[in-house]
DNA sequence: TATATTAATCGTAATATTGCGATATAATAT
DNA sequence: ATATTATATCGCAATATTACGATTAATATA
């Protein structure tokens, strides 16, 4: 085991939970947040930011990148990192959908 | 390794990771949309619903309960779940603050 | 009291994630 | 051509996650 059983669950729900999953990590909040805080593109001085190898940031990135909520384009030896607004609109959507149209009453428990 | 340094990240970061990650599968996501959809406590009738066993769904429920985005209320034999309005604003105010108020503009790459 | 029923926990196996150093790749600069 | 710089990838070790069956604990019911 050790595997998610996708198979079971449908394709929204799976989407929704690469994406949260994909913020599920300290260091791809601080990616995120850094990214969110240039409001442009950014190269790897991500690097000199987070306090984890180059090796590891860059694992991170490209999970960002898998899932899509970033995209990366190189251009000369760097290569430059920004927020897709296709996807991070579409995590808006979730969090309306899930998150912020709930409201539970007073029946809770 | 295998182990997170959140040593090296702030708390906030740290709380918005560990959130994201309580939603970062497919089984706790079809979980929070039941309770979320019975807009109610809910028993152990999530176990019908899911195709995973008893115990699995257990533990599932457990870590949404770690986190603090479910209650669970022993009442009986049964134990009924719901969403906490706390936790689920907490959850509002970090899309809010990190998602929804941030749309990337054309410098974008 | 004996026996279901419900849900939590334990133990375990399989797989995934995290992190790093070392290495590879690719574009520029000398 | 060679060195430099920036980033990606590989290989590995440590730890975490996922899933399940079996067991346990607690309440309800015959």
């Amino acid at each position: 085991m050790g595997t998610t059983k996708s198979n079971n669950f449908t394709a929204e729900q799976n989407r929704k939970a690469e994406l949260y999953k994909a913020l599920g990590h300290p260091a791809r909040i601080a990616i995120i947040e850094f990214l969110v805080n240039r409001n442009s593109c950014v190269c790897g001085d991500i690097v000199e930011e987070l306090p984890l190898s180059q090796s590891t940031i860059s694992q991170h990135l490209k999970e960002l990148k898998a899932v899509g909520i970033i995209k990366g384009e190189i251009s000369g030896v760097k290569t430059c990192y920004c927020i897709d607004p296709k996807v991070w609109e579409e995590m808006n959507g979730i969090n309306t959908l899930l998150i912020s149209s709930y409201s539970c009453g007073d029946n809770c428990c």
